[in-house]
Order: C-alpha cells, then structure tokens, then sequence
DNA sequence: TGTAAACTGCGAACGGTGTTAACTTTGCAT
DNA sequence: ATGCAAAGTTAACACCGTTCGCAGTTTACA
C-alpha cells in the first residue's frame, strides 16, 4: 500500500522533527484537494465529486491523485475527517462563547449551532451522518480517520453533557429501574468513555442527544417538507423539552428567527 | 418522452376496459425488473444497483431497460415508489391486527412495525429516508410517482393520529399559545390535508413523528452505534413517552425482546 | 559535485457505468 | 399475407475509478 494522507498528516512520523519543505508542499496540496473536492459537492452533488473533476479543477489529471490518496473512497473519508473536525471547533466556539458555568446556555448554543451547520453545510451533512457511506466498511484493521473523528464528535457532547450533570444534576431513575438489557449497554458506553455517572443520567442524555440528531436530520434531509416549511419553531420547541428534562432553563435565541429561506444553495 | 412504467401501471388507460396480453406481459417485465433491482440492493448495495446488473441477471442487455423506464433514475422512483407502498401494507396490516377501539395497542403496533421493517430492509430504508437520492430533483413537472406514494405513508401515520384524537382526545396548549411562525405553517398543513383538529394537537403529532422516524433513522443508520449494541430498549422507551404524551397507555411489546442480532446481512 | 533515489505528474489503457442510435426480430391485427 | 409497433440486440459515446509505464523534477547522500 502506498503511503496515505492520513500518514502524510502524521508529521512527525520517523522522528523527525524538521517538516521538510516537500512534505509542507504535500500537505498543501492535499489541503487544495480537500477543497476542491468540498467545492464540488456543494456546488454540484455528492456523485459529482469525481476524482477526474477535482484533478480537472486542479489543472491535474486524475491519475495524480492517487500520489495523495489511495483510493476515491479514502480520499472521501478523509474529507469527512475534515467535516468532523470543522464542525467540532464550531461546536466548541459556541460553548466558549457562553459564560462559563451557564450550562443552559452552552447547551442551548451548542444544539443551535450544530443544527445552523447542518443546515449551512446541508451536502456535507449528508456526508457525516446520512445512510453509511458507499464503501465505508473500514475492512481495513487500520484505525479509520474518519472513524477517530466520528469518535472526537461523540465525545464533545458527552463531555457537555457531563460537565451540565456536574454542575447542576437533575433527578434521574435509579439504576434498577432501567431495562435490564438497555442496563448493560449504557454500563459498557460509560466504562468505554470512562465517565462515572448514574446509568440513568447517561440514558437521559442518550435520548436526548437521539431527538437532537434525528430531528436535525430529519429536517435537513427535507423529511419535514411534507407538512413544514421551517422547522426552526419544532426545532426550539424541541429544545425547550429537552432542556426542561435535564433541568435547565429555556431561553429563546438572541436574535430574532433569522430570515433563513432563500439561500443560493448553488447547483442542480 | 417516452412511455414511463408509470403510465404502464395505468392499466385503465385510453378508455380500454381490456387489459391486452401485451400489456400484462409488459407488466410482469415491470415487475421482475423491479424484483431484479431489489435483489441486488439488498445482497450487493445500492451502488451495485446498475442497469447492466439487472438486466444481466435477467438475461437480457441494458439498453433492453428503457423500453419500461426513462432512465436509471426513474427505474429507482419507480423502486421507491414501490417500497412505500409495501411499508404502508405492512402498517395497515399491523394496524388492523390490533382490535379496533384499542389506539394505544394500534399506535404501538404501528410503530414498531415500522421500526420493525426499517430494521429488516435497510438499503431500503436507507433508500426511502437517507439523504436526498442521487437525482431526486423532480425537475419535471410530472406528478412523481415517489412523492405521491411518500405522501400517502404521511398521510398513513396521520389518519392513525387523526383517528387516536378522535377516539381519545388529549389535552392540548391552545392555538394562542403557539409560535405564530409555526402556528401558521400548522394551520396550512391542516388545510392541506384537510382535517379539523386543533393546531396544539397536530403540533403533538408533528413532534412524536419527528422522534419516532427519527430515532429509528440513528439507530438503522448506524448512528448510535458509538453507544448502543442494540437500540430496542430505548426505542420502546421512547414509544412509552410518547405514548403517554398522546394520552396512550404503553404495554412492553407481545414477543419477548426478538434475538434480533446476527441477521445474515448478506453482501459486503 | 555527481549520482541514485524518491517524488510527482502525464498519457494510455482496462473494465465498468448511463445513455443513445440503428438494426433485427417477434407477435399481433387488419 | 402484409404491415406495424413493441421488444430485444449490437455498437458507440462520454464518463467513471483504477493501474501501469514513462518522463521530469527534486531531494539525499557519497
């Protein structure tokens, strides 16, 4: 196998501590790819983003890209790497932006924001969590960049969601009254994140996290059309439930509903 | 254009009390063509869902396809189109299994039906409810066959709600209550579909569909996969909410918990 | 400095895709 | 029997991912 993006992200590979003028050369390159590919799909559609149309746009042909990635598909994963990582540093930037321990503003900011991505980056939503990629088996042992980001992305709204449950808990059901089945379950997700949180907290944040996720998705992927137009006040109105099950307080957004409709959304 | 599959199923066209031999032959084609299609998506993908494909397994040559279908796109419409309305069947027929005056046994039974049939065809699913299809546009005027059968399944689970409101009304937040941007998108959809229900009432059901399809699009999707083994428990958990939302009381489902795992999941 | 290795691109080619066009065969109706 | 439309074929086009061999450049090292 030849050598990947992903180990040419890696530059500290071989103890080297110098970066070397090629390797910044290639990541460049790489980055310029990225782009190119991201362009496409949205300007065009995900079955748009051809490796001849990137290396087109690029002035290359199609054959050169496989110095930079090994196969279409991985160089797709890698771009869902970038995705995870762009919309984690928003999430993030969101939550920061709220002052610290307002935790029903942080949380509020951070599903408001993940949905406002969602809705700005639609085609690139459809990347992440859409029905599972074309050839996204990850056959490979190898431990899957996308898959490690994915992973990253979990991670910020748990560790929300226990920073929210440290500083303000709210009642939740004692561990013998949930579902056996579903008991063990939650027990193996909190050794794996290695939290240590009433079972009945980690369930509550689970549904949560599920209406949050699948009404966003739902919506962007136009599953409302049939009775809404915009389903911001469902979304809100979403939040306010949510947020009173983990007892915080319900504030609406700081600006008003913002115009929303109409935007270019380029391409066929 | 040509004639579509779509006007073929028309058999009453033309003013033709007859259904010619031709036609029922043509038909059949239709129909084994479909069948063909569906049996690739389900063993191979649905990348693997190629006009070469199926005509090779139906020993014929590809262009032999556009005698019945516009395009490859059509022919895919045409498959969704098909799948609503088994979906539908199946839902009816676990509606109507439940004995009548009985909404909480038939909105349970409805759902996981539906959970049920996602869960046992998800290329399909992922077909009628992933991100929007490839060239899914509806650039035509044309009535399209898809979104006539998808507004049929809407207006499958909304006559069940209609007929629980009916039966067992619930209370609900008074129409002046409602944020007006969403009271007027509320109050547009009731006209639409033509039913007089109080607008806190459709909001309800708006908002149970939204974690019912939902969640079962996480869990089919794979996106929970990062916490949960088997996403049942909080499935049924979450009918039980909503549930007792709806004024409905919940009862664990008939069957214990299905074996559920270890499905063939045949192709790769 | 000279040279070998590595890197990066190109062009051609292979098998596959959707799609169109022209041609043959088939079967039904007048 | 003749004619015609439907239903199938083959050939071809443009595009796709992918592989291979070759050239040009850049780097590393003796």
């Amino acid at each position: 196998m030849r050598r990947s993006a992903f180990a040419a992200a890696d530059t500290k590979g071989r103890g080297g501590v110098a970066e070397s003028r090629r390797d910044r050369l290639r990541a460049a390159t790489v980055r310029e790819i990225s782009e190119t590919a991201r362009r496409i799909l949205v300007e065009q559609g995900p079955e748009a983003v051809t490796l001849r149309a990137i290396a087109r746009e690029m002035g290359m042909t199609a054959p050169a890209l496989y110095r930079y990635f090994d196969s279409h598909g991985e160089l797709l994963r890698h771009i869902v790497g970038d995705l995870y990582t762009e919309l984690v540093g928003e999430l993030w930037d969101a939550i920061e932006t709220v002052p610290r321990g307002d935790m029903s503003g942080k949380f509020l900011a951070a599903s408001r924001q993940f949905r406002r991505w969602a809705r700005a980056n639609s085609r690139e939503y459809g990347l992440l969590f859409g029905a599972p990629m074309p050839g996204n088996n990850s056959e490979d042992d190898r431990p899957d960049f996308a898959a490690e980001c994915a992973r990253r992305f979990g991670g910020l709204f748990m560790s929300l969601f226990l920073e929210l449950w440290q500083k303000e808990p709210f009642p939740v059901v004692p561990d013998d009254e949930i579902d056996p089945g579903l008991r063990d379950q939650l027990r193996r997700y909190r050794d794996q994140i290695g939290v240590t949180l009433p079972l009945g907290a980690i369930r509550q944040f689970l549904q949560c996290w599920i209406r949050l996720q699948g009404g966003v998705s739902l919506d962007v992927f136009g599953h409302l059309d049939f009775a809404l137009d915009d389903a911001e006040p469902m979304f809100e109105l979403m939040l306010a439930e949510v947020g009173a099950v983990l007892g915080l307080t319900y504030t609406p957004p700081p600006d008003g509903p913002p115009p929303d409709e109409g935007r270019p959304e380029a391409g066929r």
